[in-house]
Parts: structure tokens; C-alpha cells; sequence
DNA sequence: TTGACAGGTGAACGAGCGTTCACTTATACT
DNA sequence: AGTATAAGTGAACGCTCGTTCACCTGTCAA
């Protein structure tokens, strides 16, 4: 189907107030003076799939709400406007595994700089204890200080790796705490 | 604040089901047998912040529903436990401007390895008329094929230049089509 | 011109909503 | 033990919800 006003603003409405309007405001909104004609138009909305109705009948999201298109390689460039259903991503899901465990740090310094990650960027961390499988990228306390490194093992002595030549690994003195391991990457523009 | 087992609940709720539940649905959710405990409860949850209430009434969920906790540097380390009020960040207000020009690509090759976009990222574009700015990076369309460089302007010529020091510039021969700009770059592990 | 039909109006409905009230039970502090 | 405070129950309220009905347009084809 074409894209519809309705769903527009629907989506615009959904993404300001966080909830779906109610059919008295969508008749404010679509400029309608009957409830009857909004509830045309939501069983017409409903039935392409637009938006949803829940178990029962309350109205929310279709899935494609707060998604955005995928397309495929650079290679094939932005979306087609004629594409059917593309695909679609939802950043949160996408990213976020377990969302209480989950924390956004800056990173600082360029001693990941070859795995690329910049200074600057932000990472996602999800917190663990001490069981991150070697080759993660780790947030890690050593000696009192916290640092982001690969997790590596030489034999059964583990120890954390940069990534950059000027520095060295790093063998733990007293203590090696993997506090957390990185799973996503965001560098904004 | 400490962390709520009702809040919790309500969080979760509104994820599955992207509304919030009525005072019924608290109810059962929550294992109460009144809807005024309900009633008391919300009230408390509003008055701390925990959930939010509309221009008119309806519940809706705080600013701090969707967002993930912010800490600051990677030296700082993960967030304390002890911490007041974090700061907070929503992945989608972060990365994205103006949804309904975002769209995604995967990243295909090496040309950009120096600006540190691997092979595999995912890349947030915004749609554009050839209007990027020098220095961007961009999605562009170059005698009917795709590809992501920066847009760079010698003189009153304007190229694509590689971050690749193993690729060359490009200076288009006819068209020059500048499609979409890069706003973030995402990398999942 | 007529008839069919999609699109809109306006009034009415029963149901579920959030809220309030009066009351009972548990908790905690002298 | 006694009492004040907090927490929960159950019933009631007015209000808005989504839905339905009857009716009034326009538009397009026969």
C-alpha cells in the first residue's frame, strides 16, 4: 500500500505522546467533526496492516512503527521508492539484549584504535561477571583502574590486549576484574 | 530513587504490548485485588517520576522509559550502583533526526577503513538532494553505481575520496549524485 | 436521470476507564 | 497493650471510550 496521511500522522502522534490517540483526538487530528468517520478509517488502517489492534481491541503499533528501513549492501544503494515491503530494523532490538544490564560508555584514549573504535565513540556494554569468552572486547578493572581491552589467554594466565602497537598488554598484578563486555560500536557524525 | 518492582513490571508491559496497562491490567499484573491499590501505587510512581501522566490524565511512560543508562568515560568504568540520577540516553533521539529520511546500509568493503568503517557495520543514512556538505560522508551515485566516500570540493570541482589509501578518487565523468549522508556508524560484536 | 456506493455526519449505546468513598487489615512506634 | 499510620478491599460514581445505527451527501456508471 501507498503511504497513507493517516499513518503519518498516527506515527507522529505516537512517537510524541508515546500512546495512540484516541478516536476523539484523531478526530481533531484528521480534522473530521464524527467519531464514525474515524473508525472508517482505523478498520481500513487495521486491515492493511498500518497499525494494530491488541487482543482486545485496544489500538497500538504495527511493528512498523518505530522501525527504519534496511536496505542491503552500499553496493545497492538507498532503498527503491517502488520497494515492496522492505526489510526493517528496530534500533533498541537490534542493539539492546538485556536492557538492565545494558550501560552506553564514552571511549577514551585510541588503545582500541586498530579494532577501530575511535575516541569518541560510544560503546554498549552489557555487565557480566567475569565471563567473558576470549577474543570480546571487555570493559575491565585492573589494579583499580578500568580500561577497555580484548580478553585473551595465554595458556590458563589470562590478560587484556590492545589494540595498538604503542602500547602493551596488559598481565594483572593483583587483580582482573571483567566488569562488563562490549557488544555494540556507535560513532555519530 | 531505588529501582521499583512496579516500574519494572509497567516497563516490561509497555515493551510487549507498547501501551501502558490499564488499572485492570495492573491489577492482575501486580497481584492486587482493588484497583484503588492501583490507584494509590500510580500515584506514588507519577509523584517520583517513575511514570508520567498526560495533559489530560492518561499514563504514559517517563522520559526514562526507552533509554539506557549513560555513563561517562571508559576510564570512569561502568556506572555505580549508588549513583542518583544517571544520565540517560534514547538510542532512537540519539541516532536518528528525521525518521522518515533514515534508512540503513550495510557496509560493503574496505574503501572507508581509514575512518574506521569496517567491512560488515551498518551505516544510518539520511536522504539528501546533493546537498552534503564538504567533508561529509556520503552515499553516492556515480555513473549509475553506489558506493559511500567522502565528498570533498577541490576548487569548484567536487569528488569522492576513499579512506582507503589503496583506492583513488573519483571524479565523476557524467553524473554525480549525491543520495543519502551518513549519520552514524553501527557496529554489533 | 437514476441507482449504487463510498464517505461523512450526528446521536445513541453499553462497557470499561480512572477516581473516590467508606471500611478493614497489617505494620510500627510508643 | 494501644494507637496512629500505611496498605489493601470492595463498591460506587461520572466520564470517555469504541462501536453501532440511521441518515445525508457527493461521485461515477449505467
Amino acid at each position: 500500500m501507498a503511504k497513507n496521511i493517516y499513518q503519518t500522522k498516527l506515527e507522529s502522534f505516537y512517537r510524541s505522546h508515546k500512546r495512540m490517540p484516541s478516536y476523539s483526538e484523531m478526530m481533531q487530528l484528521f480534522g473530521f467533526k464524527s467519531k464514525n468517520a474515524i473508525f472508517k478509517i482505523v478498520d481500513k488502517l487495521v486491515a492493511s496492516g498500518l497499525v494494530a489492534k491488541d487482543h482486545l481491541g485496544r489500538l497500538i503499533p504495527s511493528n512498523s512503527f518505530g522501525e527504519i528501513q534496511m536496505a542491503g549492501l552500499v553496493k545497492a544503494g538507498p532503498p527503491s521508492e517502488v520497494e515492496e515491503q522492505a526489510d526493517t530494523v528496530n534500533l533498541e532490538e537490534m542493539l539492546i539484549g538485556r536492557k538492565e544490564l545494558t550501560y552506553m560508555l564514552e571511549v577514551d584514549g585510541d588503545s582500541m584504535i586498530e579494532a577501530h573504535i575511535e575516541e569518541g565513540d560510544h560503546v554498549l556494554v552489557e555487565r557480566t561477571n567475569n565471563n567473558a569468552k576470549v577474543g570480546d572486547i571487555v570493559i575491565a578493572e585492573v589494579d583499580g583502574e578500568y580500561t577497555m581491552k580484548y580478553y585473551r589467554k595465554d595458556g590458563s594466565r589470562v590478560y587484556l590486549q590492545p589494540a595498538n602497537k604503542n602500547y602493551k598488554n596488559i598481565y594483572p598484578e593483583h587483580s582482573l576484574n571483567i566488569v562488563g563486555v562490549v557488544k555494540a560500536v556507535i560513532r555519530k557524525y
